[in-house]
DNA sequence: GTTGAGCGTT
């Protein structure tokens, strides 16, 4: 038998051909630490973390599973992120998983290059992400006409995202009365853009037609509310 | 201690 089973394939080989377009290149700014996570390609549009977790778990532990998808409309994108705890296991599960038939597709795994993203530099990337092509508007292109929040469709913490180690195995109705009134399906934190749409104006339902009847200016301008008034309290006669 | 709008979606 030549050779030792499978070659580690380690990133640092390939790196001869100087295929990086961008300069400050390198998994993560250390180019000690090899890259944890990886990106996987050409994943069903209906693929759950979960999903991912099981094949790629083989491989060692994960750290992170998480499919992006498009804020918009909320379908995944079709690619993910496996991150591992350790490199060598996300270098194992890459050479392993890269080309394997999943769920009838052929995966693509490569190594992250970028990191993690907020969304406030999303935000930015959404400008470029086009090119302009939405014209100068602000507003987002609505694919459909479903707004983000649609996501919630029954299982809000499906995610492969598991924060708390215990799971409660509480009662649904682990809620008490006085919370529930908190706890309305607006409990997003980041409030996703709100149509920017300059025709949904009325945040009120009762919008007061006019305060004062006065012409023109309808807001009629306070006067300056000075914590006190002019020097006028001391009058020394 | 962190980030869920994560780059590579046909």
């Amino acid at each position: 038998m030549r050779g030792r089973s499978y070659t580690p394939s380690p990133p640092r080989g390939y790196s001869r051909r100087g295929r990086s377009p961008s300069p400050r290149g390198r998994y993560g700014g250390r180019g000690r630490d090899l890259p944890t996570s990886l990106l996987v390609r050409n994943l069903r549009h209906d693929c759950r973390p979960e999903d991912l977790r099981r094949p790629f778990g083989e491989f060692g532990p994960l750290k992170d599973v998480y499919l992006p998808r498009d804020y918009h409309t909320g379908e995944p994108r079709g690619f993910g992120f496996v991150q591992y705890v350790d490199p060598a296991d996300a270098a194992e599960a890459k050479y392993q998983m890269d080309g394997q038939i999943f769920h009838g597709r052929e995966l693509t795994v490569v190594f992250a290059e970028e990191n993690r993203k907020k969304p406030v530099e999303m935000r930015q990337r959404e400008r470029t992400r086009g090119g302009g092509r939405y014209d100068r508007r602000r507003s987002p292109p609505r694919y459909s006409r479903s707004p983000p929040l649609r996501y919630a469709k029954s299982r809000s913490r499906s995610r492969d995202y598991t924060p708390s180690p215990k799971r409660r195995q509480y009662s649904r109705s682990s809620v008490s009365p006085q919370d529930r009134r908190y706890s309305r399906e607006r409990s997003y934190s980041r409030s996703p853009p709100p149509y920017n749409g300059s025709r949904s104006r009325s945040q009120s339902p009762r919008q007061v037609q006019s305060q004062s009847p006065s012409r023109g200016r309808s807001r009629s301008p306070k006067p300056r509310e000075y914590s006190r008034e002019p020097s006028q309290d001391l009058s020394p006669r």
